[in-house]
DNA sequence: AACCACACCAACCGCGGCGCA
DNA sequence: CTGCGCCGCGGTTGGTGTGGT
């Protein structure tokens, strides 16, 4: 029920999602984070563009994505959010947990429009109709954009990938998810964070996480050897081999900090190599979506 | 069994907003 | 102020499933 796979003149893969390609996201994501989404599916070994991996993360295979029918209670929520603000999926997905906007926006459109609209013909909303008339935003929705999931908003329950990472000491602000792409600059520090990833093994969960295959059978090479080349020539103390036959090659090996400290090097302009931190900078990289709430219940 | 029309939904696309230099 | 890069949102597409004839 999906498009059919296909390769852009870029070499860019599109259509179908394969279960491989499903399990290269699910594990670089529970090893790095999401750092930069345009960067993401290079680092990852997928020759994907970054919004087909966000979208991909964001819909399918984030962990607490729920599957499965709507309950009465959730229409009756999208009908009210429907009525009181239009076609705001995303807020509408903030107030159904499990729930993406994608998902919502299809259950609207093969669900409950038709039977709305029976409705509507009656009595129709006073306020959408105001709003979609004259193009003003109605007070609920300005209030519900103020609240807007900024990334100090400690209330806020962010998707969490925290729970994918057990081993992890929990970062020691409240979690950023969009703004990850710009964690390099943006990162804020994280002085109680004691974990380095960058200097842990991966953890057998990181690959289970990922599902199926085991390492045996899961054939992983780097889409571009050329640049992981140049990528290993640029670091000063890269251990890593440049080349990746095996899942257990690239993922399940020590990481050294300079390794991605050089391949920040390698991608001028984005870093100046002058102010990349000579001390490991994992923390600032690899920021999580994150629970505060659940945080709290672990201390 | 074969065909058709519609339903469903994952994925794509374009645009706007935001942050940074 | 402006341009650029990136992300998220909402609209749309297109392939598959399913039920009816």
């Amino acid at each position: 029920m999906v498009r059919a796979p296909s390769i852009d003149k870029n070499g860019i893969k599109k259509g179908e999602w394969s279960k491989e390609e499903d399990d290269k996201l699910k594990a670089y994501i529970n090893r790095y984070g999401i750092w930069n989404w345009r960067q993401l599916p290079k680092y990852a070994g997928l020759s994907r563009c970054g919004k087909s991996c966000r979208l991909r993360w964001k819909n399918y295979l984030q962990p607490d994505v729920k599957r499965g029918n709507f309950t009465k209670e959730e229409e009756d929520i999208i009908i009210n959010l429907h009525n009181q603000l239009g076609k705001k999926w995303s807020i509408f997905a903030k107030h159904l947990p499990g729930r993406t906007d994608n998902e919502i926006k299809n259950y609207w459109h093969t669900h409950l429009k038709k039977r709305t609209q029976g409705q509507n013909n009656l009595t129709p909303p006073s306020n959408q109709v105001k709003a979609e008339s004259s193009c003003q935003t109605p007070q609920i929705l300005k209030e519900e954009i103020k609240r807007e999931p900024s990334q100090t908003d400690n209330n806020h329950h962010q998707i969490s990938t925290l729970g994918l990472c057990q081993g992890l000491t929990s970062p020691s602000v409240s979690g950023c998810s969009t703004g990850l792409s710009r964690s390099y600059y943006d990162a804020p520090s994280h002085q109680e964070s004691s974990g380095n990833i960058w200097n842990q093994d991966l953890m057998v969960e990181d690959y289970e996480l990922a599902q199926g295959s085991s390492c045996s059978d899961f054939s992983f090479s780097y889409s571009d050897d050329s640049n992981m080349s140049n990528l290993m020539t640029a670091g000063d103390h890269t251990t890593i081999t440049p080349t990746y036959e095996c899942f257990d090659d690239f993922w399940s090996q020590l990481l050294e900090t300079d390794y991605m400290v050089s391949s920040y090097k390698h991608q001028q302009p984005f870093v100046d190599p002058v102010n990349i931190p000579s001390s490991p900078i994992a923390d600032e990289v690899f920021l999580w979506s994150y629970d505060l709430s659940s945080d709290e219940s672990n201390r």
